[in-house]
DNA sequence: ATGATGTTTGAACATATATTCATGAATATT
DNA sequence: AATATTCATGAATATATGTTCAAACATCAT
């Protein structure tokens, strides 16, 4: 069997065969960024819209504190953006590739 | 602004909101699978097909008890599996779920 | 059997991570 | 002004994780 010629996914594995070490970091490090059940849940609960820090830290029963340091983590990664309005700070989901990204993991998750 | 009311992501947003501890877990750990740059490069390679320990070693110039140590938890996870052939265990993405997962993490990278 | 090759495993260490607590900054309310 | 609310930050700690090394295991060849 050779292994080179071996290619049984589909024409789109071989580009994805060839990556070099700092695109497989910052691939590593988007999929970092979502290897925390809190900022899964943090994800999951933007998907539904923007909220504020101390909406999150309610729905998910945690306090104020840790929200926003993970926060911190999904927006340093760009996986979400934040304004301000007066006192709040309010996070959205940074785009729609999030959302696919998210919803391409629930699907494998249900389907093992 | 009703939080409640408020979704910019589209439709199939209300459902992933809803993700229970348990299911958040199950996905964080996924995620969590993909989060090394180790592991990222060893899918990476798998793309192109099926590889055994030793190959995967050389091409990623890593010790093979590493690779193993990676391999076993990608195993673990369900996103590889193997079958030995003599003194060989071969690897291979464990379905074409992992693939689309993955391409849709370069997508990701690559937009930014 | 003996030795060589390929792989897995366990233990030990160093590093990274999440969480908590305390504090500080900015904004709003009284 | 004084106080309360909202959020961000830094330090400290406990836990988790990756890596390395050594040893064990399985398979094959001689």
């Amino acid at each position: 069997m050779s292994a080179d010629t071996d290619n049984p996914q589909g024409s789109c594995a071989l580009s994805l065969s060839f990556v070099d070490e700092h695109t497989a970091a910052r691939l590593a490090e988007i999929f970092k960024a979502l290897s925390d059940p809190t900022r899964v849940r943090l994800i999951a609960a933007l998907c539904a819209g923007e909220r504020c820090v101390h909406e999150l830290a309610e729905q998910l029963e945690m306090s104020q504190s840790a929200i926003s340091h993970q926060l911190r983590t999904l927006r340093q990664l760009r996986l979400v953006r934040s304004h301000k309005e007066g006192r709040h700070v309010y996070y959205a989901l940074d785009d729609d590739h999030v959302l696919t990204l998210f919803a391409q993991g629930m699907d494998h998750v249900q389907h093992i």
